[in-house]
DNA sequence: TGTACATCAGTGAACGCGCGTTCACTGATGTAC
DNA sequence: TGTACATCAGTGAACGCGCGTTCACTGATGTAC
């Protein structure tokens, strides 16, 4: 049973990640500031403390709401294009969120032990739109990939899914990080139709 | 002429930069601190004014050196793998120093002017090596480049060899900068026969 | 070669700032009888 | 339904810290006659 008190906390703690979000689109994590958030939540900075015990651990919710949410998005995709799709509008909605979860590591800072679970899950969805793809020209990974399948759960995939789901990751990065980092920016060509290009490579 | 208490300042301004840049390898940019450096250089933080106007043009020092770095070290490349490879081993060897270039981008940081130039120096060794091989797959997007080709200066070019350049940057980036960030730690495979086989992949 | 002056590297003190975090306290809200 | 007590959200003051940067000053180094 939910009390009125309990109630009350989770929607102070949600609004202090919405507002923690919103500051973290415009200066980036390490930029972070719990005493500008509570400000722009409406408190004082002290009283953060009452929800989150440390800045770390609210930086720590927010990756992990960020992994969450990219599985959610990830998940409904039918096949490779789709969840490729899925991650590029996931990445452009809040370039930052990306950033968080695939950008420069934050110096002095450790990732959750649960997101490790999350990530499995969006590797798992990568595994299943690839196993419904033909496996492409098989090369030299292949088997030493056979030889490091832990990852990848117990999925019954070949070791060319497991190759072209990894590939497929960091191709999609590779083009992704690149734009969100304003990269392209002095070259004047669409970002959006690299990414097309490079997702129809995928398919081949 | 170079009088001695020229040589004295290059000097000095050599021996910051290079704790500057053992400070980056540890902390990352965003934590990159005047203070802290000055006191391995082994003087008082206000010396360091005498030698650079501020921390960010500190800063913008060792972004441009990191790309000459890197524009000196690709130059040599007689072909795609050689370039590939010099990229990487650049980037191994210094982390930080790749990401100071190709990562997340500092919130208020905006990049010197003439790193531009540089950026075009690299991008010409690109086009240098891939106009030398097969150009694959016509892709709809060699068109759109075909329209947007001013970053690729005079250099005379087919849009298919534009569109192999910008796809090997974004595939090399992409293998690295997930590596370099440890994404691919707790899943026990080999990050450079990944990367092999990608580079295998772009000859295709 | 020696002296007078200008240049300039480097110092220590200080400024203002914002940070994360702790603490004692107030006042409102919920719980038990 | 009313009262006594416990719980807990939020406050303001404070701590210690390190930051970038400015400033007045000292002392060494180079330059001009």
């Amino acid at each position: 049973m939910e009390t009125s008190r309990e109630r009350y906390r989770a929607q102070v703690r949600a609004e202090i990640k919405r507002h923690a979000w919103e500051q973290l689109a415009t200066t980036g994590v390490s930029a972070l500031s719990l005493n500008a958030i509570a400000k722009n939540v409406g408190m004082s900075g002290p009283a953060l403390y009452r929800y989150f015990p440390s800045r770390d651990d609210l930086i720590t919710d927010l990756v992990r709401d960020a992994y969450r949410s990219l599985a959610d998005a990830v998940q409904a995709a039918a096949n490779v294009t789709e969840a490729a799709y899925a991650i590029r509008e996931w990445a452009l909605a809040d370039p930052q969120r990306y950033l968080l979860v695939y950008g420069t590591p934050v110096p002095g800072y450790r990732a959750p032990g649960d997101t490790t679970e999350i990530s499995n899950e969006i590797m798992a969805v990568l595994l299943r739109v690839h196993a419904a793809e033909p496996d492409g020209r098989p090369t030299a990974f292949d088997a030493h990939l056979e030889e490091h399948r832990g990852w990848a759960g117990v999925m019954p995939v070949t070791a060319a899914v497991l190759r072209r789901a990894v590939t497929f990751w960091t191709r999609v990065h590779g083009v992704l990080s690149l734009e969100l980092a304003g990269h392209f920016a002095g070259m004047g060509f669409d970002p959006a139709l690299l990414f097309a290009a490079e997702v129809d490579g995928l398919l081949r």
